[in-house]
DNA sequence: AGAAGATAGTTATACCAAGTACCTATCTTT
DNA sequence: AAAGATAGGTACTTGGTATAACTATCTTCT
């Protein structure tokens, strides 16, 4: 139920909090609506123990076979160290190997296992109905002019 | 200069690392939106020592002065053990006090100093500009409708 | 009035995401 | 063969978010 902020019984402060000026701010609303749409997507992914890192990561993997973890920390624009755990959850889990590069002793050439693909498959289907769930109300017009505009802002100021 | 993925001496590895799948995830697009939007605010409010959640508070206090930091702290979204720390670096910079609720002396009022409204302006500002940046390249009609979906995605699943 | 429960702010703690500095092993270039 | 670049990794730091539990007050109910 609704917070009674204008009890006058519950006094002080503003009856109702103004967050006009923020909301004069584009990063303000993202930042609100990732928040919910990242909550919900952590609970679609706790089932397959996957977070959006290592969902994003295993996607990659399964698109790019035999893809290099430099190539994959570029793609997910991540810092090569961080990826390092992300690689090495996936990989103690039997989801992925690091394949050698027999041409480039340095590198390795990630693949999905079997039970990778199993899992990633479960986890795509989920994905799909938090999907659908997310832009629920918004027309395919809206979310198209949505997801162009997102993608000209990251384009943007992409870092060179 | 571009990274000569193809370059058939750099050998192993896709040429070209596909994400498409991912792209068919609105999740995906705001994440990266938002990543380079946060780059640059981070940026912006470097030179005054705030973050995003510095800022926002700030903001929110000189909207709303005298407001709890219950209220503070629903209105940003934060849990209430979060916000402390954000309330006690704004104080301990003296742009904000702590003001003693007298019918309720559990309670803060929490009210802007006049370095820390001076400080906002500043801020303020800048943080035009920024919004400016972000939305080149959008018209005014598209970033309407990007507000209202933003919006429509966090109210619809807003918590309860 | 007095006990029971709710609320405001706080402390401590944990996890995850992201970033930097630096290291080793290997490859490339000259 | 030496110098520099690259692939992957270790160690460390910071920041955002979340939960449990504590103190002090306030409210409610009998």
């Amino acid at each position: 139920m609704k917070k009674a902020i204008s009890d006058p019984l519950g006094q002080p402060g503003p009856a109702v909090v103004s967050d006009d000026t923020l909301r004069g701010f584009i990063g303000y609303r993202m930042k609100r609506a990732f928040n919910v749409l990242q909550a919900d997507l952590t609970q679609t992914l706790k089932p397959f123990e996957l977070r959006m890192l290592t969902y994003t990561a295993l996607t990659l993997i399964v698109d790019n076979p035999g893809l290099r973890q430099s190539q994959l920390a570029d793609a997910m624009d991540v810092e090569r160290p961080n990826l390092v755990i992300v690689i090495d959850e996936l990989e103690r889990r039997d989801l992925i190997v690091r394949d050698r590069v027999p041409t480039d002793r340095r590198a390795y050439a990630l693949r999905v296992t079997l039970a990778g693909r199993q899992l990633y498959e479960k986890a795509f289907a989920a994905m799909k109905d938090h999907e659908k769930r997310m832009l629920e109300g918004l027309d395919a017009e809206t979310c198209k002019t949505v997801i162009a505009a997102l993608e000209t802002i990251q384009k943007h100021h992409a870092k060179g």
